[in-house]
DNA sequence: CAAATACTACGGCCGCGGCCGAAGCACCGG
DNA sequence: CCGGTGCTTCGGCCGCGGCCGTAGTATTTG
């Protein structure tokens, strides 16, 4: 069982504070480029270099290659969910919670972001907690699932999950619950999650921010959020 | 957000050699002595001092001292999850599948194993499998339900799943797929993977062997197992 | 072709942290 | 009370690895 060195060696790429900003600036999903990533983690672009390349030869990321920039992103889902775990962790710690009152950029964070391929913040919690209120979902910490009256909700509102759904349309489990920094609660991932996100932005309901995690919600898609889904944002 | 040094801090943890050793052999649950994890790790005793002192205050680990002993265990359900999201991204990187016949002592673990609250190994995948073949589960990347005809099942059996549903007795959502390194399979984690777990210890279907994560599958667990849950063990 | 930009390769500095030996407590047994 | 065992603390060694400066290679731009 070699396992071992190579769990550490995975664990440790993630353990360095300069990676460790680098994969949390890609949790969004998008692809960075290298200098974009080296002024997140506060590094010189040679340094940057020299992480990026480890990670991405222990296939943490993985690297697209477009004129004189090379964009990196996770390689795979699994790395985000690691992440996530690690996260749960070590917010457990949570040593001193400082009160003071974040910077207004935060506060768009706060209200809508996007986690890996999923709606997270105050939207993305709303967004379960009205799935789940409204008897479309169950959510436990071992996974979450769509109901019947959910399907037929969720193709109403114009997000389809026939394709999500393999066994003649019966319900299924296909969300899963994710918890991260800000709301301390858990909202909408999976399968799920990920078409939601989708929806969400091929609908124009939301719309990316430059430069950040954050997403702006439409008045379409506060509409959409508030009269369809029955979510309390805002 | 001063989570990103509370992050590194976790990942850093995990991702020494000596450190990661004593977590994997802590993944079975159980408590184990200082002077235990000195030796899985191959480190002296006043070096596992350290790590487990340093794991211990970020909450990896929690200590029960007993006697002249200092017990060890995992400080909650996270932190093993964490690990198997680690385990899953390392496994990925797989530089080399030496396919050397391993030891007896590996193929008992490999046959039937704890996986923090919950079997795995051959054992724990077969279970999995015919749970689903039987229509009593369904499982997906996102978690794993189980069905209507499914808590009927179990409670005939003999593992009592009724105070995991707290929804007047409907299906819901009460395992995980857990995938580590043997099998490369999901076997039943999750509530219902520590009820069955727990179960087939107190009805003696299995049984523990000294110093391992393997557990011996009793003549009575054989046959309770193969007839009555209809796995293909073996 | 030259200049600018994005990234990479190399070399050297330096500090953090893992490691152990020696010695000090804590707890149990006779 | 004394010896033995388990664990911890302390001090010092040392090597790995993060960091940057300098310099070199792609690729776009003028």
């Amino acid at each position: 069982m070699a396992t071992n060195a190579m769990f550490a060696e995975v664990a440790a790429l993630a353990g360095d504070p300069a990676r460790a900003g680098m994969l949390h600036a890609l949790m969004d999903g998008r692809a960075l480029s290298a200098s974009e990533l080296a002024r997140v983690a506060g590094v010189t672009p040679q340094t940057a270099t020299g992480h990026l390349g480890r990670m991405t030869a222990a296939g943490l990321l993985c690297v697209e290659k477009q004129g004189r920039h090379r964009y990196h992103r996770l390689a795979t889902p699994a790395v985000a969910q690691m992440m996530e775990s690690i996260m749960r962790v070590a917010s457990a710690l949570e040593p001193e919670r400082p009160k003071v009152t974040v910077g207004p950029r935060d506060a768009a964070m706060r209200t809508a972001r996007t986690c890996y391929d999923h709606l997270a913040g105050r939207l993305g919690v709303a967004l379960a907690d009205a799935l789940v209120a409204g008897g479309h979902a169950e959510m436990t910490s071992d996974g979450g699932m769509v109901t019947e009256t959910g399907v037929a909700f969720l193709d109403r509102v114009g997000v389809d999950v026939a394709p999500l759904l393999d066994r003649r349309g019966k319900k299924r489990v296909l969300c899963r619950p994710c918890l991260d920094w800000s709301e301390r609660r858990p909202h909408i991932a999976g399968a799920l999650g990920a078409e939601l996100c989708r929806q969400s932005f091929a609908n124009n309901w939301i719309r990316r921010t430059e430069g950040s995690r954050a997403v702006a919600i439409t008045p379409k898609g506060f509409r959409i959020f508030r009269e369809a889904f029955g979510a309390q944002i805002g």
